[in-house]
RNA sequence: GGUCCCGUAGCACAAUGGAUAGUGCAACAGAUUUCUAAUCUGUAGGUUACAGGUUCGAGCCCUGUCGGGAUCACCA
């Protein structure tokens, strides 16, 4: 058993045996003892001194006293304002990196026999990836891989946002001015290809507002409807979504081609289908580099008719009614949210219906025990409100809906805005960073004995393990500054500060392979030092940082304590001779806790989707 | 305006209600001429936005204020 858990339960028993008092074992704090004091675990005693009607340090002497007494890996320990600190037997710790080290799945639980859905990307269809799919995918991805860790069997998913005005837009921008012209003809990635036409079209469209905006027939409306005090300016800038389905030319057209696409018209499907798979193809592409993939499309083609029957189902309970125009309304008043729109007058099904339907289909499908939605958290309030319903509808699996929301990503420069065009491209920011990395390494001067082909995918893992790491370190919730040059430094808090310690350990075990060293003489070694102590306090850590980054969908919490890991190897490497170690004891003990360290390095950094060189 | 989120060093980020609020970058001063110098140590930098409250103990919980953001469509 974890040493930590068994302080817990001893310190529960203590606290039965001395006081009387049943405690939980899981409540009892016991955290690493800071570096200022002696001990290796120290104890919050505060909680007990009520129960124990005495001082801090008294109760404290007396749990000691028990526990030293009844745990035999204890070998010492002391008392400082309440707070009782443990010094831990180094039998414990030769036994317990032992275990390490033949344990090639340390820090995994086994099968919990449960399933869990994480469904994360899932783009528009009519413009590529850009920076803020970067960090919902990284989260997505690595949320996943610590589920899996923990025991979940993960299914991942995405929903396709493959229809609607956005992809009509590149449609009719591509069939007016597009000349034939492909991907292929232009040499462009494809879904960049089908992108540069919807931003044309928005150009195109911006231009044509701008001529109506003169004409007669937009003066007098300007003068009949504004408000008082309305600037012109911003009088149009508010009109403009009526504008665009009232007046538009090309609006018009995008509606047309809408129609056609719902009636099934043959020529537009076969369009649509032509620049869909061109932007899958550059999907894949960028997935491809930043080594992620999913179990399970969904495609709102598919999916956007349903939620009919939930509905249905709903009106019969009476959670939903029915107004006179025929729409149908939910009022969630009286859980703080607001009435909201579930079907149109008209039959048609919204955004809420539709993830209402896929949320039944899905648990019909898959049968998970939770379901994980990875959304910007523009979106907070439609999951308040697409959770609050399917929780009156009494979806069983409603209370295993999670929206894992996150953040803005911003760069240095500022904010991404559409319409000003400073969104970051996602293969842009790839491209990015392993340029930059490669930079670096020319002022550094690379290892001679690689080819040329392995220098340049060291260099790309040492970008997609700077960009990775940056944007996963950060607690989802926040919004955060994405800073290319930063995050491929390698000195600091990035991955390739990282991926280097895992480098060096690697080296370390090739040349332990090549001279054939004898490692069973490590625990023979007597004299552990706090270099070396905390590399085995932090290693045992590990089990629970992943389950806790598991419980909390929060990755950050794994990336750094892999950092914080690999600064205390450099510490240690620094410090204490291996290969030159005093005695041949010496040698084999930090060989093989070397080799622990990096064991967990690959597998923490490996939960984040950063395996580059690991 | 209602609702929700955020506010920690110049900057970027940490801190299950527990000890003196940490880490990196930038700045300054050193060490290590090795086991790959992609390293380490030290100095300096803080009224945790502000004011109250709860608690043995608050950056964290509660109330209010200020500042920033998101959202309040028969869009997605």
């Amino acid at each position: 058993m974890n040493i930590v858990s068994t302080l817990q339960n001893a310190v529960a028993q203590a606290v039965e045996q001395l006081y009387g008092e049943a405690t939980d074992p899981s409540k009892v704090l016991v955290n690493p003892t800071p570096p200022d004091f002696t001990g290796d675990y120290s104890v919050v005693i505060f909680p007990f001194v009520k129960v124990a009607k005495k001082s801090p340090d008294a109760a404290a002497s007396a749990i000691g006293e028990y526990l030293a007494k009844n745990v035999a890996d204890i070998k010492a320990f002391n008392i400082v304002k309440g707070f009782l600190n443990l010094e831990i037997n180094d039998a414990y710790w030769q036994g317990f990196l032992q275990s390490v080290v033949s344990d090639s799945t340390y820090g995994r639980l086994p099968s919990n026999g449960k399933k869990v859905m994480v469904e994360f990307s899932s783009p528009n269809t009519n413009k590529p990836l850009h920076l803020g799919h970067i960090r919902n995918i990284l989260l997505g991805w690595s949320c996943s891989n610590m589920l899996q860790a923990v025991g979940y069997e993960v299914v991942k998913t995405q929903i396709v946002n493959d229809r609607g005005v956005a992809i009509c837009k590149s449609m009719v921008s591509w069939l007016k001015f597009g000349e034939g012209k492909t991907p292929e003809s232009t040499g462009i990635k494809s879904d960049h290809f089908v992108g540069d036409w919807y931003v044309l079209f928005e150009q195109k469209s911006k231009e044509e507002y701008g001529a109506w905006q003169e004409t007669a027939e937009a003066k007098s409306l300007f003068e009949s409807k504004r408000k008082p005090e309305q600037l012109e300016k911003d009088f149009f800038k508010d009109f403009k979504n009526k504008w665009f389905n009232e007046y538009s030319i090309l609006g018009a057209e995008v509606r047309e081609m809408l129609l056609k696409w719902e009636a099934h018209d043959p020529e537009t499907l076969a369009l649509w289908k032509k620049m869909n798979d061109w932007v899958y193809a550059g999907f894949d592409k960028t997935y491809g580099d930043l080594g992620v993939s999913f179990n399970k499309l969904y495609y709102e083609s598919d999916t956007y008719q349903l939620g009919k029957d939930i509905v249905e189902d709903g009106l019969t309970k009476g959670v939903f009614f029915k107004k006179e125009d025929g729409s149908i309304w939910l009022d969630l008043t009286d859980a703080g949210l607001d009435q909201k729109v579930v079907v149109r007058a008209d039959g048609t099904s919204l955004y809420i219906t539709q993830d209402l339907g896929t949320a039944r289909m899905r648990h019909h499908e898959l049968g998970c025990e939770r379901y994980v939605y990875v959304v910007a958290d523009e979106q907070n309030y439609h999951f308040q409100v697409l959770f609050e319903t399917l929780k009156r509808l009494e979806e069983p699996y409603a209370a295993g809906l999670h929206h894992l929301s996150y953040g803005l990503v911003e760069l240095p420069t500022g904010r991404m805005k559409t319409r000003e065009g400073t969104v970051v491209d996602a293969d842009d920011l790839i491209t990015e960073v392993i340029r930059i990395a490669t930079e670096q390494s020319k002022d550094r001067g690379e290892a001679e004995t690689l080819s040329e082909a392995e220098k340049r995918e060291n260099l790309r893992r040492v970008g997609m393990g700077a960009l990775k790491f940056f944007i996963v370190k950060v607690h989802p919730k926040k919004k955060m500054i994405f800073n290319p040059e930063e995050s491929v430094d390698l000195q600091g808090q990035t991955g390739p500060y990282i991926q280097y310690s895992y480098v060096r350990i690697n080296g370390l075990m090739q040349r332990v392979e090549k001279e054939g060293i004898d490692l069973s003489s490590a625990n023979r070694y007597t004299s552990i030092q706090p270099q070396e102590k905390e590399l085995l306090v932090a290693i045992q850590d590990y089990q629970n940082v992943v389950l806790k980054g598991a419980e909390e969908y929060d990755p950050s919490l794994v990336a750094n304590y892999s950092y914080d890991l690999a600064k205390k190897y450099h510490r240690f490497w620094h410090d204490l001779s291996v290969f030159n170690a005093e005695t041949p004891e010496a040698r084999a003990f930090r060989l093989t806790l070397s080799r622990a360290v990096g064991q967990v390095l690959k597998s923490s950094m490996g939960l984040l989707g950063v395996s580059g060189g690991m």
